[in-house]
DNA sequence: CAATGTGGTCAATCAAGTTGACTATTTTGT
DNA sequence: ACAAAATAGTCAACTTGATTGACCACATTG
């Protein structure tokens, strides 16, 4: 696999390459750190939970799947020590998901590893330029998106 | 969904939403055009077919899944209509995946839709901007792959 | 030409989602 | 005030795209 392989790659493989190996990177070392049950699928839903919790409704509406879906990423997130259910203070149907001492401890080593990627990438083509490809990812995503953000645009870490 | 909200969004958010963004308006207009049938995960299968076919074991290789996973991927592909096997010129055990006249056809609107999404893109960001875009993406996904890509490391449309 | 390797299939399982039916509460309209 | 409708969540069955393990047929190699 050389360089010039790259070079033919369109825009969709560049952004669905580049994001499988920040993720790959990234869940392979927390993986190093004993966080090996966490999978790709449930940072987003700690993107949410922090800092305040959220409801399972909240959660669904965040991540653009159902309910259900939530509900049983939830169960695995909890028998996994990472989040635990709150009564919620209202209303007597709902529960609030907070993080646990070790879901804020996954979240800190996530944000430790991310930026530590992102300095290696910042060496590689530069302070600038990584500035602006933030600027211009950040403004497609909104243009493509425009009042519609969330259901089936499904971020994961 | 303001744009303040995306600016706080971290790069592997802004990888994910702009692929899935991306991802998502193909197959919405795929649809359309009444290949409905296809589904993100056939993409870089068909890149790899392209342009004179490829065994099972190839495209497990390319695509960094098992051989069974492309078995089922494929038999898909040929109930649809869009591959079709091929007895092996030396080898009888193996076979050798074909586009079919429909499979053409698909890869053809799709680069045409991708083409369409960039020039929105182009318009948006400028054409020297998405040429550093496209660069800088490159090189990050070269570097880090140094040597080993593929396995894990699996592209889609 | 026997032993080992390789291409592919079958079957069972898993992960992350779906739809549909349901319960228990809360909110709303008259 | 209270019946009707909406909402938060669960249970169960199914789907998609993957996995592992066992296996068969053919190829390669000592």
């Amino acid at each position: 696999m050389n360089h010039q392989a790259f070079s033919e790659l369109d825009l969709t493989s560049l952004l669905s390459l580049s994001y499988s190996t920040l993720i790959y990177e990234l869940h392979d070392r927390l993986s190093e750190l004993g966080y090996g049950d966490i999978r790709p699928a449930h940072g987003f839903m700690f993107r949410r939970i922090i800092p305040n919790g959220a409801t399972g409704i909240e959660l669904a509406e965040h991540l653009g799947i159902t309910k259900q879906a939530v509900s049983k990423m939830v169960d695995y997130l909890v028998k996994s020590g990472y989040v635990k259910p709150q009564t919620h203070p209202t209303d007597k149907r709902g529960k609030i998901i907070v993080l646990t001492e070790r879901g804020w401890s996954v979240v800190k080593a996530k944000e430790e590893i991310l930026a530590d990627i992102q300095q290696r990438w910042i060496e590689n083509i530069g302070a600038e330029r990584m500035q602006l490809l933030k600027e211009d990812l950040t403004k497609l995503v909104y243009e493509a998106n425009e009042g519609k953000l969330s259901s089936k645009v499904r971020p994961v870490w």
